[in-house]
DNA sequence: ACCCAGGCGGGCG
DNA sequence: CGCCCGCATGGG
């Protein structure tokens, strides 16, 4: 049982974050619910609106407390949201996005599984993301207790690249196989936690599919790192109509913009403008 | 039928 | 640097 002050599953698991890409969500009218894999298990969770309490389950290679360690990280539930919100809360439009998802978190997969889901999310939409997430599960995740785990890059690395095709993923196999076997051999994922932001996102730009919206992702989803603000063809386009009066605006322009106002919580203003601007149709 | 989707790499000026 | 193009796939 977990206490979580200031939270919503709703909205935290409703979007674009890589967690909603490969977790079985199911809401009630009282209780929310969701069930994730990852590379060591599977956590079902389900979630008290009326007291705020979290319970879950687990299989795998999880304890009570690793799973519930678990939780509470992938979840963001120890995010200081008061001091998140005063950070980020500049202006009117941001005013209505917080109090439109309030409660939602920026949530924290493992580093390799935000590059996957990302690699995946290019020039595509989150519901074809979500059915090749699924594929790949089912076709390279290990076996354990009855379900899959989060495919792992060893996995993807060793695929024909027309298995990996076979999940959907169109012109990307090329890009998750060369990735995955990165991940295998030179590069350390472990290291990118202790580096600057600036410096850890030349490092992931050096990967083969990784540009700067998709390395952003990563560092946001993958790293916590709340300094990467992702520009996306929503975010672009929410940015500057609201704050640009519909001028259009270029990505590195949007991104000193990003600093200015939001400074180092800017990947949460990110997330808000995001969720709030799609759901709104802005 | 047409358009779009949590973009990137490559080529060109 | 900025701009333009092709790229797989499926839903609206």
């Amino acid at each position: 049982m977990i206490h979580a002050e200031n939270f919503s599953l709703k909205h935290t698991i409703d979007g674009g974050q890589p967690l909603a890409f490969y977790a079985d969500m199911e809401f009630e009218k009282v209780f929310e619910g969701l069930g994730y894999v990852t590379e060591r298990g599977k956590i079902d969770v389900s979630y008290s609106k009326r007291n705020n309490i979290i319970e879950f389950g687990f299989t795998g290679d999880y304890s009570s407390k690793s799973a519930s360690e678990d939780i509470v990280k992938r979840l963001g539930i120890d995010h200081d949201m008061k001091s998140v919100y005063s950070n980020i809360n500049t202006d009117g439009f941001m005013a209505k996005a917080i109090s439109g998802c309030y409660g939602m978190r920026v949530t924290k997969s493992s580093p390799w599984e935000a590059t996957l889901c990302f690699l995946i999310s290019q020039f595509n939409n989150i519901k074809r993301i979500r059915h090749i997430m699924l594929r790949m599960i089912e076709k390279f995740g290990e076996e354990r207790e009855g379900s899959r785990l989060f495919p792992s890059s060893g996995a993807l690395a060793s695929a024909d690249l027309a298995d990996i095709r076979k999940c959907g993923t169109g012109f990307r196999d090329k890009y998750i196989k060369s990735v995955a076997a990165e991940f295998e051999n030179n590069f350390d994922a472990e290291r990118l936690y202790r580096l600057k932001y600036e410096v850890a996102k030349d490092k992931l730009m050096e990967l083969d599919g990784i540009g700067d919206k998709v390395a952003d992702c990563i560092l946001l989803f993958g790293y916590g790192k709340f300094e990467s603000f992702p520009i996306d063809v929503w975010i672009k386009r929410v940015i500057e109509k609201e704050y640009f009066k519909g001028k259009k605006k270029s990505i590195r322009q949007i991104h000193e913009f990003s600093i200015e106002k939001w400074g180092r919580y800017r990947g949460y203003a990110q997330q808000y403008i995001y969720e709030f601007g799609r759901r709104n149709k802005v």
